[in-house]
DNA sequence: CGCCGCTTTGACATTGCTCAAAGGATGTGG
DNA sequence: CCACATCCTTTGAGCAATGTCAAAGCGGCG
């Protein structure tokens, strides 16, 4: 029954449904996908105590070089990491949601080795590295889903690495689309999850793609073109998922949801 | 004394002289400067079981979509992580030296997002998950320098990210050049540091950079032009290394070295 | 000696970038 | 309810960085 409302509370954070009063139910429910926490996992991770935060658009949760006390926690809107080059130019290294631990790194590395910004305005939780220690060191469970978490996280940015460097620009935010909706819902079958509003700009995009946002928009208007998608403003709608991620060269085994 | 001979075997390790003997000093030396571990620790890693193989350049330790049962150990030589598009272009994500664990993740993802592949010749030791995860079960100072050594290199996947997405052609090579020298001994002082063999050719530069062979060597020629570096097939000399640094837009922060 | 793998060179093609300006939404104050 | 500011998105024209293709050099090795 715990695993039935956590299930229910992560359907609906896919949707943006946050409830308020329970603000770890979508990281509890995604852990409980990574490996099986019983009761007092739960608890303990219900127990942590946290000060919350509502940052704006491209706000940063946290700076390059900074050191870290506590981990983030998304419970509203979405969060991104980022990384500048010398000359200002910024790349985009990973998008999150409700539920997701940005820096969990900062457990044991005790300077972040990149920002984290808000994509828009989103709400975060910031919990004490030592809570979630203790939590580690108390309930195996809850340490091994949080591990495999962080190790699906890793196989991500593998995937970022082989996108950008060696996909073409079409090619390329085609599977980011593919990558963000597989990852919303893992595969878009009913009418309304076909349809769905990307919560980035196409500058973001350009960052996350390693594009710059006028190329961006050129190619969208090409998957428009080939009629692979449809859009109005950020609103998408996915008129053909399998040539989609034909084109996209999209296999979501990375992504390890089964 | 159990950490100077580690430290010995470490400084060996890294001239590429690995004593058939001791398989494990690399790693354990490695670990050692990640995590504190007491004789039981050092001795429960010694006891690991393994096979070795001989594997020649280029040839798989692993391929992508494969099922893991082992986790692969560098004893000799070197070994790289890569990706291939669907029309098969090849990117390198990251390289690998004795002591390392190139596959760790598959002690809890089961099936290979990446392949792994030996350089040139290298001597690899295969150790059974199951034993790894007893240690790591039994030996918390154990487990915790894995995780820190998994969370270094997820930080140096994230740096990877920004060099093929955001540096010029130039720029990105010569932070390669950078990481790699700086990971085998921290800063070129010593005239013997500041020559040294890279182990690889210019076309896998090129899959790590995600440039073409042909511009990779151009650029090469470019920074020995700037008098940044001398080379004479793969020996390298570094002339100036502050100056390859800043051209380089080098940190090593991110490589948590201290 | 002759082969093989790697590096180097040249000429040309192309993808994606730059710069600059216009077009639309949305929101705010008068 | 209009005027205007702001923040995205869209368009165009020209250009630069990097890729492609093909061939030649060059060292080591059997």
């Amino acid at each position: 029954m715990e695993q039935q409302t956590a299930r229910a509370a992560f359907d609906q954070a896919q949707r943006g449904l946050v409830p308020r009063d329970d603000p770890f139910a979508p990281l509890i429910a995604k852990l409980q996908r990574l490996a099986r926490l019983d009761d007092d996992d739960v608890a303990a991770i219900r127990g942590w105590p946290y000060r919350s935060q509502t940052v704006r658009g491209n706000g940063y949760l946290l700076r390059d070089g900074q050191m870290v006390r506590d981990c983030s926690l998304v419970l509203e809107g979405h969060a991104f990491r980022s990384k500048l080059t010398g000359v200002g130019q910024r790349q985009i290294l990973s998008f999150h949601r409700s539920g997701d631990m940005v820096d969990l790194h900062h457990l044991e590395l005790r300077t972040a080795d990149h920002n984290v910004q808000a994509l828009n305005e989103a709400r975060i939780a910031w919990i004490p590295i030592e809570a979630i220690r203790a939590t580690i060191d108390a309930r195996p469970a809850v340490a091994r889903a949080l591990w495999r978490d962080t190790l699906i996280d890793g196989a991500i940015q593998r995937e970022w690495i082989l996108n950008v460097g060696r996909r073409d620009a079409r090619t390329r935010i085609a599977h980011l689309l593919c990558e963000l909706i597989y990852r919303r819902n893992s595969v878009p079958l009913s009418e309304t999850q076909r349809r769905f509003e990307l919560p980035m700009s196409q500058e973001q995009i350009a960052d996350a793609t390693a594009l710059t946002p006028v190329h961006v928009n050129r190619m969208l208007q090409h998957l428009e073109a080939e009629q692979l998608i449809a859009r109005d403003r950020r609103m998408f709608v996915v008129q053909d998922w399998d040539a989609l991620c034909r084109v996209a060269d999209f296999n979501p085994a990375y992504l390890n949801l089964m």
